[in-house]
DNA sequence: CTGTTAGCGCCTTCAA
DNA sequence: TTGAAGGCGCTAACAG
């Protein structure tokens, strides 16, 4: 009834052999004796020894780990892409270290840096910190892969083609009849909010020339999107069709729009960007975005990275689909 | 422009002094001279050297890391429970290595083995797993606490009290004059379907006596929901009410009542047993479970332990709170 | 206050 | 096929 565990070293001793017998053998290495092989074993099954990865890494260097940071993330698209990662490193053998980066950038490259000696590779999910921020807060030597960051650092990275998910959105709201749009974006700074909405203004010029667009800003969060109803209100402007930068938004804007009796989609169409869970039970039109699949293509090219061949600086877009639900008929 | 990363030497050696010192300046130490620490920060700065934690824990015997095993949980469940023992974690400087545990029981032990060596203590929930078979994949050395696991192992854990919680939606569901009660059970072997089961049984003895109770099995999914009313209407039985046993099954048993028109909450009331978001969205009648809190909890307690007072063996009770929305109107 | 030295637990040449 | 020895990068006595 030992309570520290077991050593390689007490496993040598109870089989007679020297240490580096017990590594080989326990690591399944050629040239072993059979009878060396079994004894190891033996003593190591009624030690109850368990190799210590932290030991084993070190002399490797190799954790077999590998590091993810996030930003604050919103209940379905955190469980979506660690989801995602788990399903893809566990099937490879590795594990998740994971660390939320709160908003301020020092906090965030601290974080980054604390995971040195502990992870292989990084995935760095940093939609708010400016390229420069990232660039000298990743250590050079550690192989990372971005998702939705600023892309011209020149790393590997994952970018959503928010652009062309947001036309979409227009084009099949504007098919439906609808003219007067209104956007409710994401919080500036965000680099998907931002493409989000350029895309927007961008769509409006092409498939609804002379209509004026409007931008309400947001925040990516529920209760953004029902002020911003409320101010669409106050200012007494006409509108048909509202656009949200995300979900959650949409979902804040459907709500105000039934407490002030605005019909939808009679008198208001409604999408929404993400396709979370929610939005398919309320019905919401909104655009697809694989973020499990994006997650587990961001860990295989990471370790890709780490057992072949470098990793190569390009970024990789991931494509988006419109589903259409209830949210938008006529 | 070397690759490979800097160590203590390297910054020893530019700052002309010993490691010793390097290590003592950069964590602090108090005796330091100024002048020696001034020079040691400056060849940390101008190398970027960043300490290699994996060494530092070899070195130390603390790895300030905590391991998780969660089983393959439905999005909201597990981004909640994550969110909180990362909240408590980060809060004291730790970092979370994740480990999804399939239903394997051997997979389940080796995933846990693995961490030896990486992490301080270990979270374990496993709600499907034998109280025989947790307790040996365990390492004796490591502190580890349960969450809703079998309590009999003689581990520090934490229950949610299931019975009352489904007493408490019997009762409001009496008191609303329903009677034919169903419940919607989830998958055998999980403990906490099987006090929900057991709860529903001897809280509609209590509070319905005289009436049959029925049961249906199902297995947490939403699917399963619908098939039990499926199976309902097929045997021809009378309800009005049916409580299952998850917010997801649940669900799933007010799509198939929608689809038969049969009226909720007039004909038939639901209730759930989580409180997941979409709950409140759907204005499910349902068992509010403070999944979030449960994690931080956890980790605090594990945390506590690792650094003060070593864990106590018992369990603690998370309380619940019967949260009425629409389903169960009269 | 500072440097020297010995590990932490494991893997891996290098000889035998 | 096996053992002895060095080292991964860092911390912690122990002397000076």
């Amino acid at each position: 009834m030992r309570s520290a565990s077991a050593t390689i070293r007490d496993v040598a001793r109870v089989a007679e052999v020297s240490v580096a017998s017990v590594s080989r053998a326990l690591n399944g290495h050629s040239s072993v004796h059979p009878d060396t092989r079994a004894r190891v074993v033996a003593a190591a099954k009624t030690l109850g020894y368990v190799p210590h990865a932290g030991a084993r890494s070190l002399s490797m260097a190799r954790t077999h780990a590998i590091g993810v940071v996030l930003p604050d993330l919103h209940g379905e698209f955190f469980s979506e892409i660690v989801r995602g990662m788990d399903r893809e490193v566990s099937a490879r053998g590795y594990h998740l270290l994971l660390s939320n980066m709160h908003a301020d950038a020092a906090l965030a490259a601290q974080a980054i840096r604390s995971m040195r000696g502990r992870v292989d590779g990084l995935i760095v999910m940093a939609p708010q910190l400016d390229a420069e921020g990232l660039d000298d807060a990743l250590p050079p030597d550690l192989p990372a892969v971005l998702v939705n960051a600023h892309d011209d650092i020149g790393r590997a990275g994952f970018r959503v083609d928010n652009a062309a998910g947001i036309a979409a959105v227009v084009r099949h709201l504007v098919d439906g009849g609808r003219r007067k749009l209104v956007h409710v974006a994401g919080p500036s700074g965000n680099i998907d909010a931002g493409e989000r909405r350029e895309g927007f203004l961008t769509a409006m010029a092409e498939h609804a020339p002379g209509v004026e667009p409007v931008v309400i800003e947001g925040d990516f969060r529920e209760a953004s999107g029902a002020t911003a109803v409320g101010l669409l209100r106050a200012r007494g402007l006409a509108f048909d069709g509202i656009v949200a930068a995300n979900d959650m938004m949409a979902l804040g804007v459907m709500a105000a729009l039934r407490e002030a009796d605005i019909a939808v989609p009679r008198a208001v169409a409604v999408t929404g960007f993400d396709d979370v869970p929610l939005a398919r039970y309320l019905g919401l039109t909104t655009v697809r975005v694989p973020i499990a699949d994006m997650g587990a293509r961001a860990v295989a090219r990471l370790i890709g990275a780490l057992e072949d061949a470098p990793l190569t600086d390009d970024v990789e877009t991931i494509d988006t689909d419109l589903v259409v639900r209830t949210t938008t008929g006529s």
